[in-house]
RNA sequence: GCCUUGGUAGCUCAGUCGGUAGAGCAGUAGACUGAAAAUCUACGUGUCGGUGGUUCAAUUCCGCCCCAAGGCA
């Protein structure tokens, strides 16, 4: 009998979207006693629903979800306080004997949860962020602010390039708000976490995934997305808001406003998606704990399950 | 049937006063540590519709053919 530390086993579901997490997930907790906590920067609000193919009551098929639909749509939310959501989430799942099934594609918020990164309280920021955006567009542009990074965080402004205008405000906005860089206590992508992470990313040839993509949105449509957008502007939701940013929602907003017809933006949802699909790919790919299931190998979606099930069940054996 | 205008990258098109061609979009790859469905970076070879001719050399000029759009009958 060695006496290895054992560290709690946690599950995750990843990959592009249109994949089939959610059923994945489902399946995997009903197999092994598992709650799904959802990682998805969008469907974490209300009333954004359609579009963000958030699973439905009978898809869940009686299996607990977090961190769906508890933030109102005007509100902004980070990742900093995904990590801490997160993590109090999947501490009462484990705390119940529970299994924790992440399932979700936002590649920072897999990171956020399963590595030890680092962030320190911030102040408000918007009025630091409006000055800056300004100044980005007027006066010395983005070699300015770049400049202005490297005098206070020469690291974090090596990083990043001069263009990534965003980014570069963000690491102002940290210095500006918290006094200390933001490189100070930054921690290692690789960091080790306090929990054995099983990760499976679900993924599909390209022209399938593409395909099944566009087929997504016409379905999404078909289901009233059209509707849930008017019906989110008609209450005042400012097109501004980070959730109206989404994807299928950004582009509809634009043809309500008038800049572009139906049929442009369903264009644009569509190759919006397929681009977005192809950075998942490319986030997950770089994450050595990844196990990838190649969807094309199975003949149907109760043969993955049961891939996957199999794996999380031997893991869970052997710790015993 | 005749006339006109087109046919060049997956798409929309530019261009070569004759020396085998380049933009935008799409696409591909990558980055990502306090907004992430966001934000940013890099990447351009294709029988220049087909076929004959002129020429050292034709995608470019000329002939014929095919296709598309418009006009006339």
């Amino acid at each position: 009998m060695s006496k290895i530390e054992k560290k709690p086993l946690v599950a995750a579901i990843v990959g592009p979207t249109a994949t089939g997490k959610t059923d994945a997930a489902v399946s995997l907790c009903l197999a092994l006693g598992g709650e799904a906590i959802s990682m998805d920067s969008m469907q974490i609000y209300q009333r954004l629903t359609i579009g963000t193919a958030k699973p439905t009551p009978e898809e869940m098929r009686g299996v607990p979800h977090h961190l769906l639909s508890f933030v109102p749509p005007d509100t902004p939310y980070t990742v900093q306080e995904y990590q801490r959501d997160a993590r109090a989430k999947m501490t009462d799942v484990l705390a119940r004997g529970n299994l924790p099934v992440f399932v979700g594609g936002t590649g920072l918020y897999l990171q956020a949860v399963s590595r030890p990164l680092n962030f320190a309280q911030a102040g408000e920021t918007s009025t630091v962020r409006e000055c800056l955006q300004h100044e980005a567009e007027t006066s010395g542009g983005p070699e300015a602010l770049h400049c202005r990074l490297a005098s206070v965080d020469p690291e974090t402004a090596a990083r990043l390039h001069v263009n990534d205008i965003r980014r570069v405000i963000r690491a102002l906005e940290v210095y500006e708000t918290t006094g200390t860089p933001m490189s100070a206590g930054r921690t290692e992508w690789d960091a080790d976490s306090a929990e054995d992470w099983a990760i499976f990313a679900l993924s599909w040839p390209r022209e399938v995934l593409y395909t099944r993509i566009n087929q997504r949105v016409d379905i999404m449509l078909q289901r009233g997305l059209l509707n849930e957008v008017e019906s989110l502007l008609r209450s005042g939701l400012s097109p501004e808001t980070q959730a109206m940013r989404a994807i299928g929602y950004q582009e509809f907003v634009a043809y309500f406003q008038g800049h572009c017809t139906l049929e442009d933006a369903v264009g644009r949802v569509k190759m919006n998606s397929r681009r977005y699909a192809k950075r998942q790919m490319t986030w997950f790919r770089r994450d050595a704990r990844v196990q990838w299931i190649s969807l094309d190998q199975y003949n149907e979606p109760e043969a993955v399950h049961q891939a996957i099930i199999g794996r999380v069940r031997t893991l869970q054996e052997e710790r015993q």
